[in-house]
RNA sequence: GGCCCCAUCGUCUAACGGUUAGGACGCCAGCCUCUCACGUUGGUAAUACGGGUUCGAAUCCCGUUGGGGUCACCA
């Protein structure tokens, strides 16, 4: 399938995975996936100091859990070391590679004089024609960057790029201790891979035409680039730690759901008329990657909540409820996994009240036991006055059958009509009794959820609780 | 500092060269209502600046300003 197009996410496994990186993962696969080409994960890991493990799981558990499958890999560049240095030995062999004795000390003081005379920063090749002999010791390979003309990039989100050659220095391949460096394994990984399309971030425009360099050195052909806007946090700085939640895991223990997440990263830079809920089939439908927008975009935390409170009302309440379990135990409130049937309905009262999981988690946790009355409402509402009316709602209550809220509703408003009361009055007292606290979902929903039984006994030690006062 | 990218409400974004510059988040107010939410109605708020081109510019061109990225034996 010569024609195949085929796409790569190519993180490097140095921590968690970050909101923008996910954001990049999802652009290769819905343009994957809208070209029925090919998309592969290749670990970038050559920096051995850095690269770990762990960082790796990270990775693969933040695209598992995003829903973006890859079709090849995960590559990982440490086990292909041979095939980088074939390629070195090409370079070396054609005289398109050098040697460079320079050491850290003796280029970090070439910068520093650069810096200081306001000059570029650029290698000046010191090594370039040494004689043979001339200098000796550990050493690593530079790729001698031809020096004139210009390197023209017609990038899929930018357009057209110019760079000129002549300020582009002799960049290092292999470090002295024989590893390669980035810039080269992209190269080869992508021309070997078969990568048509390279869609990453911005931050890496600057290393295109040096790619596209070692591209022809190779005489491979060079794919098509296409760089997205980088995201931004509040003070319009590349998002980082700095700035709070900047990695999917972060995201994940917040109680947002990939749905969301999806959405919100779709939308940064992209939009299709005035819509602005997407599933992941209508980003697939409609999404564009030459629609993308070039500017960057600032992240916005109260948008992806917002967003997150639209899924958490789409998402089908069985799935809610699945995924709440890890939260409500996180909580402490349950000890036992919760009937899913039950927590359904539980969740249906809660996901019109909740943004985020671990905020409905946090607001259910009256439905699993009894807890303090909170002092402000108790004070207010379980009053002396009412609790002979209590009383006599609980004893109403025992013969409410079904016990399903709309029966619930209209019993008691019934009741309480020909006593000529109105809801109002007995319903943030009833609240406070049944989930002690002032908000609440329904009042006949929670008894519903609750069930005749707890809901009487609530309503029973409420009333104990005001004649103890 | 060199090189590169970017520029519409606070934020995310719409607007074949002709619109009262639209939508969404947020914020404010009203409505709905058993509380809180949800929902709903209305309000707030933008074409960075200066030159061109054109009958006509947010839109095309140039410049200025501002912001960002990058210049590693990181990726």
């Amino acid at each position: 399938m010569p024609n195949e197009i085929r796409v790569r996410f190519a993180p490097s496994p140095t921590g968690y995975l970050h909101i923008g990186g996910v954001r990049t993962a999802l652009y290769n696969w819905l343009f994957a996936r809208q070209n029925a080409g090919k998309f592969i994960l290749r670990i970038e890991d050559t920096d051995l100091n850095r690269s770990t493990a762990e960082a790796i799981r990270w990775i693969l558990d933040g695209l598992d859990w995003m829903g973006l499958d890859w079709d090849e890999g995960p590559f990982v560049q440490t086990e292909r070391l041979d095939l980088y240095n074939e390629h070195i030995d090409r370079l070396l062999a054609s005289g398109k590679a050098y040697r460079c004795f320079c050491t850290p000390a003796e280029l970090d003081a070439m910068r520093k004089k650069a810096l200081a005379q306001n000059l570029p920063l650029k290698y000046d090749g010191r090594c370039r024609n040494l004689k043979e002999g001339e200098r000796s010791g550990e050493h690593t390979l530079r790729f001698k960057a031809p020096q004139d003309g210009q390197i023209v990039i017609d990038d899929l989100i930018r357009g057209s790029v110019t760079f000129d050659q002549t300020q582009m220095d002799d960049l290092i391949i292999r470090r002295s201790d024989g590893s390669p460096t980035y810039n080269l394994t992209v190269v080869v990984d992508d021309a070997l891979m078969g990568v048509t399309h390279v869609i990453r971030g911005e931050d890496h425009l600057s290393n295109t035409p040096r790619q596209v360099q070692l591209y022809e050195a190779f005489g491979y052909l060079v794919p098509k680039f296409g760089h997205m806007s980088l995201i931004l946090g509040p003070d319009r700085e590349k998002l980082s730690k700095r700035h709070g939640a900047a990695s999917i895991s972060e995201f994940m223990e917040m109680g947002y759901l990939p749905e969301a997440l999806v959405n919100y990263l779709v939308r940064l830079g992209w939009s299709h008329g005035d819509q602005e809920i997407f599933s992941l089939e209508e980003v697939l439908e409609h999404w564009r990657l030459e629609d993308v927008g070039k500017s960057p975009a600032v992240f916005d935390h109260q948008k992806l909540e917002w967003l997150n409170g639209q899924w958490m009302k789409r998402v089908p309440s069985g799935e809610i409820a699945r995924r709440l379990i890890p939260f409500l135990e996180k909580t402490g409130v349950v000890d036992q996994a919760p009937d899913l049937e039950w927590l359904e309905k539980l969740v249906l009262t809660l996901r019109e009240r909740s943004l985020t999981l671990v905020e409905m988690a946090g607001k259910a946790d009256f439905y699993f036991k009894e807890l303090p009355y909170e002092a402000e409402p108790a004070q207010k509402f379980l009053t002396t006055d009412i609790e002979p009316l209590m009383e006599k709602a609980g004893e109403f209550l025992e013969t409410v059958d079904p016990f399903d809220h709309e029966t619930l509703y209209s019993k008691t408003k019934d009741w309480l009509e020909t006593r000529g009361l109105k809801l109002k009055v007995l319903a943030q007292p009833l609240r406070v009794a049944l989930t002690f606290r002032k908000d609440s979902p329904g009042l006949f929903e929670v008894m519903e959820v609750l069930g005749k039984e707890k809901t009487l006994k609530r309503i029973a030690r409420a009333r104990e609780w005001i004649r103890n006062q």
